[in-house]
DNA sequence: CAGAAGTGCAATCCTGGGGTTGCAGGTTGG
DNA sequence: CCAACCTGCAACCCCAGGATTGCACTTCTG
């Protein structure tokens, strides 16, 4: 049951560790040219076996990128656009925030500010309980 | 030098495999809110060592998404609004061009279309030559 | 009904890469 | 000039997960 994307959560952490590997963008591929198609038959036009199809199939679904519905004695996956344009809004969200942050940078710096002393961060008080830097 | 991003081509291997990791996303994320920060500085706000860091920012900066300017004995690294955004322009496209496949074949389906017949593929003729399916 | 084709599951192998430690080389500031 | 701080390798540990093999079960076809 995909276990994700059911709702608005594109659940980044999935996707894109499903889209990082090669092998599964491929059978993403193959799945996007046919419409719809079973593991054994991604295997077979593939340079993968079977059960590793199967494997990123699994993850594939569990993303949310794609859906398998059982037929007879086949299961036959399609692609799911929804998952991919979820996750791609998510990107174009991160990247208008950190626009937003650059160019407030920008107009701060060309600005003729007053107080510009750097506040010495003042945090290597007593006790570091950091982790060890080297 | 990047080695990435230089040009037009987004570099999807890159991009989706710096974005898998969390703590590359972490560092992301601390990199996204501070405007620039040296690798010691992000090493001793998140539980990760220098070494770590210096990892995930080399990764990051050949994916295209950071960029880092030496200053004096520090090296300040920078978010690349448009290295997401490249990735993300490309995932829209493939999931748009799912959708124009899926649509298709909904309306072949829905269309009164005289010839139904399966073709059989025909493509199990003689000499495999596929790896073995089991 | 028997064989072929497809799926599901489990055990195993093995490489990649995330994380750490250790040390050498540069810069900065008192 | 020396101490503090930061960066830059390099070697090493360790485990997640990608890939394979083997077998049992179900479904379709002749």
């Amino acid at each position: 049951m995909s276990a994700a994307a059911a709702d608005g959560s594109p659940d980044i952490d999935r996707i894109f560790t499903a889209l990082a590997d090669p092998t599964r963008r491929l059978v993403l591929e193959v799945l996007g040219e046919r419409r719809e198609c079973s593991a054994s038959a991604i295997a077979r036009e593939t340079p993968v076996t079977r059960q590793a199809v199967v494997k990123h199939l699994t993850v594939l679904d569990e993303a949310g990128l794609i859906e398998g519905r059982r037929v007879g004695r086949e299961v036959l996956f399609r692609v799911r656009p929804e998952g991919l344009r979820a996750a791609a809004a998510w990107m174009t969200d991160q990247a208008a925030a950190w626009d937003r942050r650059l160019r407030r940078l920008k107009e701060l710096a060309e600005a003729p500010t007053a107080d510009q002393g750097h506040n010495h961060t003042s945090s290597h008080g007593p006790g570091e309980s950091r982790r060890r830097t080297s």
